[in-house]
Formats: structure tokens, C-alpha cells, sequence
DNA sequence: ACTCTACTTTAGATACATCTAAAATAGAGT
DNA sequence: ACTCTATTTTAGATGTATCTAAAGTAGAGT
């Protein structure tokens, strides 16, 4: 469970959630892993598959643990995650409008 | 055990080489599973997998089925397969190269 | 109608990634 | 030394994808 191949590693949906949160700005474990409704535990290891696939950049300061997405580890891959991360934004997007509509006629104006 | 995230759907080892096999050139399902050592029937079920995931079009003959690659539908992930098949050709002239660089100073030439 | 070939579908088994819970590590403060 | 905080590691449970085996579909030949 440690070694997967790379397209693995960001196929999985909190793995892919993870290296966005990290994708331009350092965070403290801590800090990725309240952002789930899993484990720390569950996130470290997430964490530990990343760096082992060498994704992460680790920085040790106090009983800290930063890390940051390797965007050129990433190599051709880094499209894929900016692309998912797109993705997923302009569904936030469409969501927002789409419930705009719906909420647009029914709601009466003050 | 239908709908997969399309990341996942490619990120499986098997189904990338099914996507391999058919990328420039229609082949029927029989063709693409004896290209494997699995049964034909699990090849069968990836190839639903990526036919549901719009990465294959299929085109019935007789009671054959061909299958090829929709590129275009592979959209953003199209250059991951390509890579991956280019790295997987390297690997393999690497290994080449590796294979002769041993035997280079054992043969004898005839 | 029957059979053969090519393939898919279903049901259940197996394998493997991911999860939780608990114990371990390790730096910092007292 | 002791404790607190931050995180990892391990062991075992759970979930989910992938597999095999067997039954089902459907076109083509006899």
C-alpha cells in the first residue's frame, strides 16, 4: 500500500482533494486534514502515499510537518490536476447558477 | 462498479493498455483479450468500464465487436495515456539497451 | 430449428486500497 | 523527568474494484 503507480496515487478523489489544497501554498498536516470527515490518521497515510510518490515537498519546523504539491514531480500529471481543479470549480459554478434559477422566481424581493 | 471517476477509469493498469492497444486501430474485443493473460470475460468488463466512460467507440460487425479509442473524448487525460505509452516504450528500450550493454562483452561474434 | 462463434452479464470469490482505533515518535514547554 | 501538541505508524476492520465461472444474448452458418 505504498508504493502505486503514479496515476494511482492522484486518481483517488482525497488524494486529488489533498494536493489542490497544497497546490500553491504550504499547509501543516493539521491543517489538510480538518478540511475531511476522515481520520488524521486516514489523511497521514494519504499524505505518506503522496511522498512516497514524491508529490510533496516536506518542511519540518517545530512538531510541525508542512507540505506543498511538487508541481514538477508532477511532470505531465500537473495538467491533470489544475484540469480536475478547474473542473471542479466551474461545477461550483454552475451549482451557484443553477440554484440562482431556481431560487430566482420563487423568492420574493424585499 | 459502472461509473467511475474518469481518472480512476484510466488509472487502472489494465484498462490503460486496453486504451493502448486500440489507440490508432479498431480491434474486437476477442483481439484486445487475448492480449491478456486474464479471463475474457474481466477484459469484457473493463472494456464496459471504458465504454461508459466514453473512451471507446464501438462499431458491431457481424458478431464481432471493434473497439477503438475516442481521443477526442479522452479530452484533457489524452496526453496521460499518450506519456505513459511513450514511458512505457522507453522503459522498454532501456531495457534493451541494458540487455546489451550485458551481453555486449560476453558474446562472442560468430 | 439447431448450433457455433463472439461477446456480455450476473453472482459470488478474491484482492487490495482505504478507513478507524490505538500505540508510537518526537519536538517544545514546564 | 513530565506533559502537551502534532503527527506517524501499526493492526485490524470495512469497502470497493477486479477477478473467475457459469449462464445469457445475439448474429451467422447449416
Amino acid at each position: 500500500m505504498d508504493s502505486l503507480e503514479p496515476l494511482q496515487v492522484i486518481a483517488a478523489p482525497r488524494r486529488l482533494r489533498i494536493l489542490e489544497l497544497v497546490w500553491d501554498r504550504e499547509l501543516a498536516a493539521g491543517q489538510i486534514a480538518v478540511q475531511f470527515d476522515v481520520t488524521f490518521s486516514a489523511v497521514s497515510q494519504h499524505l505518506r502515499v503522496l511522498r512516497s510518490a514524491g508529490f510533496l515537498i516536506e518542511r519540518r519546523a517545530g512538531n510541525s510537518r508542512f507540505y506543498r504539491a511538487d508541481q514538477a514531480a508532477l511532470g505531465p500529471l500537473r495538467s491533470v490536476v489544475e484540469d480536475h481543479w478547474r473542473a471542479g470549480l466551474n461545477q461550483l459554478k454552475e451549482l451557484a447558477e443553477a440554484e440562482q434559477r431556481t431560487t430566482e422566481h420563487t423568492e420574493v424581493r424585499s
